[in-house]
RNA sequence: GGCCAGCUGGUGAAGUGGUUAACACAUCGCCCUCUCAAGGCGACAUUCGCGGGUUCGAACCCCGUGCUGGCUACCA
């Protein structure tokens, strides 16, 4: 046995399988050529950020566009910054936005063949290429303090060098194994470093997905790849994850991008084909005239819970992210306005290289025109389901008479041109609840929007009187109006607003008048939808009703 | 400090040597209209971070420079 590989064992005594057991236990999968295997690797440090699901779509969709397998992976090495119960937490948001995984950590469980997906549960994995890489002189046992490693940057910062664990500085890297040994059986404390054989002043080419090829100075820095703690650092756990997963692409945050030529050496030192790697942009927020990254705490929409919570449709903010990925996405949309989102397809070169503004007014403005565009089951459905989670006025609603509901938010809908009342299902509620008597009651509460400064009350009376004997709801909308022109008239009201205009003094209003002083009679408000189709769903008896208690009121 | 990336209107952006510098959101007008929501029409970058250069011609090529962001951990 040579010195390096009882060095190895001395560290790694329970350590018995080998790389070649690993290859076979997790062999290459049997897809289709170019099926994209990728995944979502959080740390559990939280709650889903918006970003990360930027990332996670992008990671979602190519794979689903290739017959590939997207999986997600559990990063917890930091246990010092996990937050109990985010995993989950994490997983179930995913869900809410349709994101499910095809394998991997799945919350509660597992499902796939390349596990353990939990990096915690995966340390005899990480062990035993360590300890191949020990034999190898890939790696080796590294004593010193962190309190000795301040003090080389402090002096190499003095000194203007480059600050690192690397060559002549990289003290434990010429440590003959036999008193490595020895410091270890006199339990002295110990990391594992990789023993980089680059050169700082070397150039190697590198390519991103996005922003095509590259040249970064190669990694020299002896890094730590084994923490005390007995996990790997996040670079090693990339190199043996992402290769024994057979991730083909590697999609994660442009962060990342300067430590491309660790992962570069890590693989080639392992002799492994590396991935495919994609650096995506972060999604910005101006703040005080400068960019920075959208942040949990200062920024709302930076948790996805913040748009769950107030009801934003999911395949809104989707679509929204879409934009931001692929900018020809929004002419797709323009020639597809039915279409599903996901018959989109992304690709990479159309994928913006700067991270983008946050912009709520266009996430708005994308959600409303998706939920204009659902149909009345649809969008019921989809309203209920936010409503049994955030908003107990919506959800009595709904379950209290189903298709009256479904008969309110299909006004003007499943048309060409639908209505665009609703920018998230919060605004439902607010929007509709004077359809409901009970409701209308309440909002009788409050003093009535009536133009008391044109109309008195007996003219009020009048026209609510007139309107009453006269409604026209068995006609059509068009003749409605036409009978409405005439009710205008009897009330001595002028029914062409044009005309109106021209002759102000001959009239004391037009047929505008006349119909707001109905709305707001049967509705309390100044603006609804439109009025012929409010009425025909009050029904004659309802409206009836309701005039008589305003008359009854103003009298 | 060093290294890397990015910089086109308020925002997302198209654009790769010759365009009136697309398109979408926002904003502001006007029109349509029973209100609202829409819809229609129009305005909104004399100019592509800045300064030079190459060229008949530059947002696009070259050289400088500035700014913004990232990285520079036993964090990911």
């Amino acid at each position: 046995m040579t010195d390096l590989e009882a060095l190895a064992e001395l560290i790694f005594p329970d350590i018995t399988d080998t790389i070649d057991d690993l290859e076979k236990r997790y062999p290459k999968r049997q897809l289709n050529n170019g099926a994209i295997v990728a995944r979502f690797a959080p740390s559990p440090t939280g709650f889903l950020h918006t970003g990360s699901l930027f990332a996670t779509l992008i990671a979602w969709r190519f794979p689903a566009q290739t017959s590939g397998v997207f999986f997600t992976r559990l990063e917890d090495t930091d246990t010092k910054r996990e937050i109990e119960g985010s995993g989950e937490e994490l997983l179930k948001q995913l869900e809410a936005f349709g994101i499910v995984p095809n394998e991997g950590y799945m919350g509660d469980y597992e499902k796939g063949n390349y596990g353990p997906y939990k990096q915690s549960n995966r340390a005899n994995i990480y062990k035993t290429v360590i300890k191949d890489f020990i034999k190898k002189g890939l790696a080796y046992p590294c004593f010193c303090s962190s309190e000795e490693v301040n003090e080389l940057r402090k002096y190499q910062e003095a000194h203007k060098l480059n600050p690192g664990y690397y060559g002549q500085y990289a003290k434990c890297s010429t440590l003959d194994p036999k008193v490595a040994m020895q410091r270890i059986k006199n339990h002295e404390p110990y990391v594992i470093r990789f023993r980089s054989q680059g050169n700082y002043q070397n150039k190697i080419k590198i390519t991103d997905l996005i922003r095509g090829n590259l040249e970064l100075a190669q990694n020299d820095q002896h890094i730590v790849i084994l923490k005390s703690d007995g996990l790997p650092t996040y670079h090693f756990a990339h190199l043996v994850d992402d290769h024994f997963m057979r991730t083909t692409h590697v999609t994660r945050g442009e962060e990342w991008l300067p430590s491309l030529p660790i992962h570069y050496e890590l693989f080639e030192a392992a002799g492994w084909e590396k991935p495919n790697y994609a650096h995506l942009p972060v999604i910005m927020k101006l703040d005080n005239g400068s960019r920075r990254k959208l942040s949990k705490r200062k920024d709302p929409e930076a948790s996805v819970s913040y748009f769950l919570e107030n009801g934003y449709p999911v395949e809104g903010v989707l679509e929204y992210l879409v934009t931001i990925a692929n900018s020809n996405f929004e002419e797709w949309r323009l020639q597809n306005m039915n279409a599903n989102i996901f018959d989109f397809k992304l690709s990479f070169d159309k994928m913006t290289l700067d991270g983008a503004l946050f912009d709520l007014a266009k996430v708005k403005n994308i959600c409303k025109e998706r939920l204009a565009r659902l149909n009345k089951d649809e969008f019921t459905k989809k309203a209920y389901e936010f409503a049994k989670k955030y908003d107990n006025n919506l959800k009595e609603l709904i379950e209290r008479d189903e298709n009256f509901f479904k008969e309110i938010i299909n006004i003007e809908r499943e048309k060409d041109n639908p209505r665009k009342d609703y920018e998230t299902f919060k605004d439902i509620y607010p929007i509709i609840n004077f359809f409901y008597s009970d409701l209308y009651e309440k909002l009788l509460e409050n003093e009535l929007p009536f133009n008391y400064e044109r109309f008195t009350n007996q003219t009020i009376i009048k026209v609510l009187e007139a309107f009453k004997n006269d409604m026209g709801l068995e006609y059509d909308e068009e003749n409605w109006f036409n009978n409405l022109k005439k009710v205008t008239e009897q009330c001595g009201f002028c029914s062409n607003v044009k005309e109106y205009k021209k002759n102000k003094d001959l009239y004391p209003g037009h047929v505008g008048d006349i119909s707001e002083i109905i709305r707001i009679a049967i509705s309390t408000r100044k603006n609804t939808p439109n009025l012929y189709y409010v009425l025909k769903i009050l029904g004659k008896e309802e409206v009836t009703k309701r005039i008589n208690k305003i008359i009854e009121r103003l009298s």
